[in-house]
RNA sequence: GCCCCCGUAGCUCAACGGAUAGAGCGCUUGGCUUCGAACCAAGAGGUUGUGGGUUCAAAUCCUGCCGGGGGUACCA
């Protein structure tokens, strides 16, 4: 990585315990990369800025990594790449293959992300939705970066919940049986789950046998593999699937709150008994472990869950939520204590809820309204590689508002497929050039104008984008960074040409060409998007 | 009331505390007899909700207010 390679020698150059960041730049005016540490630094040590970055500049001078240094009026090195060195490097891409990318800052260290999780009471829908791509992705840019990771997720099959769903099936089933009855209260509203019945219906070759029990049971598997095959057209597969009704009949959950009392984490109340850890935060973090009628909460399971997480040897557990369970989280991060797991190393994302609109109408997301939209409607709409790219295109944290009617109407001028087609147009070239052998001694300094000279750098930037969404987990990065790469690939289209050129730029062309072919490849499976042959 | 998140171009969203706040869609204009025009080029469009503060530097950090979303259950 060109950007590490200077922000160590840059760090050679300052005093220890100085912070700052080397930048990619977009235009070459403020040169290839550059850094703004003088400013900070002078600031520091009152002096000039100038005089500062001149003398960092001075101890870098003569590096054959560098073409050309400069310092700007205002105190920011930029720094030029030399050609030989970008040339190198895109050898390297070659080289790697499917692996350009990859770092080892990670290497050694095992992660665990949950994601998803969605309630087995109905289909999954937008918000849910939302956390697929999100922890798919992270979970991928994570292995990339070197990290052993493990899918989970977490199928909550007991609750209250579940006995409101066993209630409304019943009352679909008593409905098709030509009985009379009335919707239970607070049941779970639409027709989803009437659908759920007349597949049990179906299954059940005699009726009668039905019991309420059989027929809940029915339900939370029908909606569970459905709602899992709806994320697998997504491209989400978890390795562990942990059911919270194996943790409660497993012991799991009773061991936990017997654990919590004996840790003396818990006080009894009005008959219930209580997650109450003596820390600072507990107005935030008391909550009911087991009901005065003696179940346990789900809250109970998840300190199990947790334990689980906690005492695997894993060296950083991820739970990534829908913002609606922020209450949720100083509950959650008191467990690290509880269980003497390091409270860095856990981390709990949030996403915000997607609003869908359709034209001015804002549809509400409630499954107990029956109000939604769900995850496979939209993917039946706009496509698998459209939605997801579209999900993992803004920060987590912001409110996305989702026009259904703009959506499908925009959907062939949706910036993936400006993304794909730089690759299908790539691939073309390929195609047409007739095979490409790799040739570790190809000559690749006929690669000199801006176009050229531009892609490489773009493309070299790959890996720098990958480790920053390892360090910080700002994933929707990797689809803003596609879209520029795909930019610069157009202009280089435009502007350059491969066929038809004389034997020599046409050979370091197509070396460029593949690539860039390999890295939009590498990238797209990151993101999770295909990469097409033809569109 | 208290807690979390958001407010940036007509719309949907970017921008590690850094240089002239950027993309897509939409709008105006130009470009296919050479590798795929699902593309490229040029243009219009902004007091980053609003008032203070911190900083060499603020869309970004702190704070008051306004507006929106979510939470605040012996639900999950």
């Amino acid at each position: 990585m060109i950007k590490d390679t200077i922000f160590q020698l840059v760090k050679n150059a300052v005093p220890e315990g100085t912070v700052f960041d080397v930048e990619f730049q977009e235009e070459e005016k403020f040169g290839h990369y550059s850094t703004s540490v003088a400013l900070a630094l002078a600031k520091k040590e009152k002096k000039n800025p100038i005089a500062v970055a001149e003398g960092i500049m001075n101890k870098l001078e003569g590096n054959p990594l560098f073409e050309k240094m400069e310092i700007a009026g205002n105190g920011f090195i930029n720094f030029w790449i030399s050609k030989q060195t970008l040339q190198e490097e895109l050898k390297n891409i070659l080289e790697k293959k499917n692996e350009y990318g990859r770092n080892t800052k990670g290497k050694g260290k095992k992660m665990r992300i949950e994601y998803v999780s969605a309630n087995p009471t109905g289909p999954i829908h937008i918000g849910n939705a939302r956390g697929g791509p999100y922890g798919e992705s992270l979970a991928r840019v994570c292995e990339e970066s070197g990290y052993e990771v493990l899918r989970e997720y977490l199928h909550n099959d007991v609750g209250g919940q579940i006995d409101k769903l066993g209630e409304t099936l019943w009352y679909w089933y008593k409905k098709s049986m030509g009985k009379e009855t009335s919707f239970p209260e607070g049941g779970y509203q639409g027709e989803y789950l009437g659908e759920v019945v007349n597949a049990a219906l179906k299954k059940f070759e005699h009726k009668e046998e039905i019991t309420a029990e059989a027929l809940t049971q029915f339900g939370l598997d029908y909606i569970f593999e459905n709602n899992m095959n709806v994320l697998k057209r997504m491209g989400i597969l978890f390795d562990l699937i942990r059911k919270e009704s194996d943790l409660v009949s497993s012991g799991k959950t009773r061991e936990a709150i017997d654990f919590a009392i004996k840790k003396g984490a818990t006080k009894e109340h009005e008959g219930a008994l209580w997650f109450s850890p003596k820390d600072e935060f507990l107005e935030d973090r008391e909550a009911v472990i087991v009901k005065s009628n003696g179940k346990p909460t789900y809250f109970a399971s998840d300190i199990a869950y947790h334990r689980e997480k906690f005492e695997s040897g894993y060296d950083i557990v991820i739970d990534i939520f829908g913002s609606n369970h922020h209450g949720h989280v100083p509950k959650l991060q008191a467990l690290t204590k509880l269980f003497g797991f390091d409270s860095e190393r856990f981390m709990v994302l949030l996403y915000q809820f997607v609003r869908v609109k359709r034209g001015t109408e804002i549809i509400k997301m409630s499954k107990r309204a029956g109000t939604y939209v769900t995850a496979e409607e939209l993917l039946d709409e706009v496509g698998k590689d459209n939605m997801v790219f579209s999900l993992l295109s803004s920060a987590p944290s912001t409110h996305i508002d989702f026009d259904l009617d703009v959506v499908k109407q925009q959907s062939m001028q949706n910036p993936v497929y400006y993304v794909q087609y730089a690759y299908v147009r790539a691939r073309s070239i390929g195609g047409k050039a007739g095979g490409f052998i790799y040739d570790s001694k190809i000559d690749l300094t006929p690669l000199t104008t801006n176009e050229d000279t531009f892609l490489i750098r773009k493309l070299l930037q790959f890996p720098e984008v990958i480790d920053m969404c390892a360090s910080d987990f700002e994933v929707h990065r990797l689809t803003r960074y596609a879209t520029e790469l795909a930019r610069a690939f157009h202009n280089f289209y435009e502007k350059e040409h491969v066929m038809g050129e004389e034997e020599k730029i046409f050979r370091a062309r197509l070396f460029l060409i593949e690539g860039t072919k390999t890295v939009f490849e590498n990238l797209f499976r990151i993101i999770g998007i295909t990469a097409p042959e033809n569109m």
